[in-house]
DNA sequence: ACGCCGACTTAGCATTTAAGGC
DNA sequence: GCCTTAAATGCTAAGTCGGCGT
């Protein structure tokens, strides 16, 4: 109980999940139905710095014209196309035509009346400058640079923290987003767009009544102060692009935030206590008389077996065109009675969050076959594939058969089941700590996979894998030469006895040294190899129950700080301090 | 029943920092 | 100690999901 005290809310919850009542008491610091704090205070957030003019030398041409001097709000926005000019996507019609339109908004009559064309504008100049800014910065000295840190940590320790029901927290994002050029993902309909400058006329606050209430920047006044302590934000604005409320939240570190985090891993270890009877019910569901029914099967059928996520509706036009299982249309699919040696293959081919393209051949039982060949009947390319179903259907029915279970809570729970499992595989007692390293980030590729979870090669992949191969050689050699030198002291020391009696021992260490340094870059090039397109930091941070983790370690003796740096050992304190090495997920 | 919106989690890429080799 | 490169951190877009109003 010490060691947990200061988790005491975890402790509590613990109780009340078991219905233990000999913490009874601990129960009256619970806050009623909703309620998140009882005190919050803190500094409001930090504004980017103000626009600064371009340098009388820095000019801007329209059509081969005498440079002609822009307004300052369409300097600014010019400045910003100019930035980027580096970028592929401004060669994009979209994210020009967003821009040009955008920027003429910002213009003066008398330049809109001469600016009607982005093909003639030249910000060559303008360019320039924002590289030589880049390289000046760059080539800082040591001393220019500590000022800057310096400077920055300053504002950290004013805006970056709160005081939440006598706590100092973390804040996550204290710093309002800068202005610029909106830049979705993939083929994003809004590419281009001025994504404008966030006032505090803008910002509402959110605090307690009776804390110091932020003070607005001299001459500006807040949009509102409010007092609501059912959400856990700290400050909040409406962003120009999609009409969508951005917010300061707390970091994830915070007590908040962790105990939310505990709270999504109980329910999925819930989930794993009654999975199988969902499952059969599905399955059995894959036969009901109400297409409704079916289809709701099928869908549960990916969700669970793919970790596909829900797939809510978007609005066309809005965003990127991507999907989930719900909102699967028939173009995305293609059945094969037949394929590569197995029955019935589902071939998968679309664009999930992030217009992460999802592409996977999987054989799926008769029934589930069968059932997509009707859903698909009489459908065109771009209709709905599962036309009676919508997440919220699904998850009205997902929440009837167990308290708190949604779609995303499969992906949770088939996540952390498949590491937990993947770690009782592959790892052995007696492997080298580089070897057990190796085996977790392996069964974490596998959850990675699973999930989609992928990134663009780095850009330096292929020279830094042959650099490594560089080395490996070198090390190989090396090692040759010292099992020579190794094989020599030895038969020096038979010949005529040693006139050094240490030197066949020193030459043994020399070549278990080499020997150990070989399979730790072996082992280290095959796991960036293996890891070339695939992301694991994402099911680390929000898929895997960091207890399963906690537990291996202590259990493989390999240190926490091997499989978690410094902001996961933060984010995940709770579960290094409360878990044993018998923990089951 | 349904669409919309608010609140919160999940996501990949860009930038910054620090580790490790020379 | 310096410099390169990999890892850590920062940033903010893009999801999920519940609740509310019509």
């Amino acid at each position: 109980i010490n060691i947990l005290s200061q988790y005491f809310l975890f402790v509590k919850d613990i109780l009340i999940f078991s219905s233990c009542c000999f913490f009874v008491r601990w129960e009256e610091e619970k806050y009623e139905d909703g309620v998140k704090w009882k005190f919050l205070e803190h500094k409001g957030p930090y504004f980017p710095p103000e626009y600064q003019p371009l340098p009388d030398n820095v000019h801007f041409y329209y059509d081969g014209q005498l440079s002609m001097e822009l307004s300052l709000a369409a300097e600014e926005v010019a400045l910003f196309f100019a930035q980027m000019l580096d970028h592929e996507y401004t060669t994009k019609k979209v994210f020009r035509e967003n821009f040009f339109k955008d920027w003429r908004k910002e213009m003066t009559q008398e330049e809109r009346l001469l600016i009607k064309d982005l093909d003639k504008c030249d910000f060559g100049e303008m360019h320039a400058m924002h590289t030589a800014k880049v390289e000046a910065r760059r080539n800082m000295s040591k001393e220019e640079k500590q000022a800057l840190k310096e400077a920055n940590q300053k504002i950290v320790d004013e805006y970056g923290y709160c005081l939440l029901d006598h706590h100092k927290e973390r804040i996550g994002n204290f710093k309002i987003e800068p202005p610029g050029l909106f830049r979705g993902r993939g083929e994003h309909p809004k590419q281009g767009m001025l994504k404008k400058r966030i006032q505090p006329e803008d910002v509402i606050i959110n605090c307690s009544k009776e804390s110091k209430i932020p003070v607005p920047p001299a001459g500006y006044h807040w949009k509102e102060v409010r007092h609501d302590n059912t959400v856990t934000w700290l400050a909040s604005w409406t962003e120009n692009i999609q009409g969508s409320i951005k917010y300061i939240m707390l970091n994830a570190n915070s007590k908040l935030k962790g105990e939310k985090d505990w709270e999504k891993y109980e329910v999925a270890r819930k989930l794993k206590s009654c999975v199988d009877g969902i499952r059969n019910q599905y399955l059995l569901d894959l036969k009901s008389k109400e297409m409704g029914v079916r289809q709701r099967a099928v869908a549960l059928y990916f969700i669970d077996k793919l970790a596909l996520r829900a797939g809510n509706e978007k609005e066309e036009g809005e965003t990127a065109d991507t999907v989930g299982c719900c909102s699967l249309r028939v173009e995305h699919i293609t059945l094969h009675e037949q394929l590569e040696g197995s029955e019935c293959v589902v071939e998968f081919d679309f664009l999930g969050k992030d217009s992460i393209r999802y592409y996977n051949k999987v054989p799926v039982i008769k029934k589930v076959f069968k059932n997509l060949k009707l859903f698909m009947e009489n459908k065109q390319p771009g209709d709905d594939l599962f036309d009676r179903l919508s997440t919220s259907l699904l998850n009205k029915h997902l929440s009837s058969l167990m308290p708190g279970l949604t779609a995303k809570v499969f992906r949770t729970y088939n996540a952390s089941i498949t590491l937990q499992q993947q770690l009782k595989e592959l790892t052995n007692q007696s492997d080298s700590v580089a070897e057990k390293l190796l085996s977790y980030n392996r069964a974490n590729r596998a959850v990675a996979i699973l999930c989609n979870h992928q990134r663009a090669p780095p850009k330096t992949f292929e020279q830094s894998m042959a650099n490594l191969q560089v080395k490996i050689d070198a090390r190989k050699e090396q090692l040759s030469l010292a099992k020579t030198e190794l094989k020599q002291a030895k038969k020096e020391a038979k010949a005529k006895g040693s006139s050094d009696p240490k030197l066949v021992e020193r030459k043994k260490a020399a070549v278990k040294r080499c020997e150990e340094q070989l399979l730790k870059m072996e082992v280290q090039a095959t796991d960036r190899e293996e890891n070339k397109q695939i992301a694991l930091g994402t099911s680390k941070l929000n898929y895997l129950d960091p207890r399963i983790s906690v537990a291996w370690c202590k259990n493989m003796e390999v240190p926490i700080e091997k499989i978690y740096n410094k902001t996961q050992r933060d984010k995940f304190a709770w579960a290094i301090d409360m878990t044993e090495a018998d923990f089951e997920f």
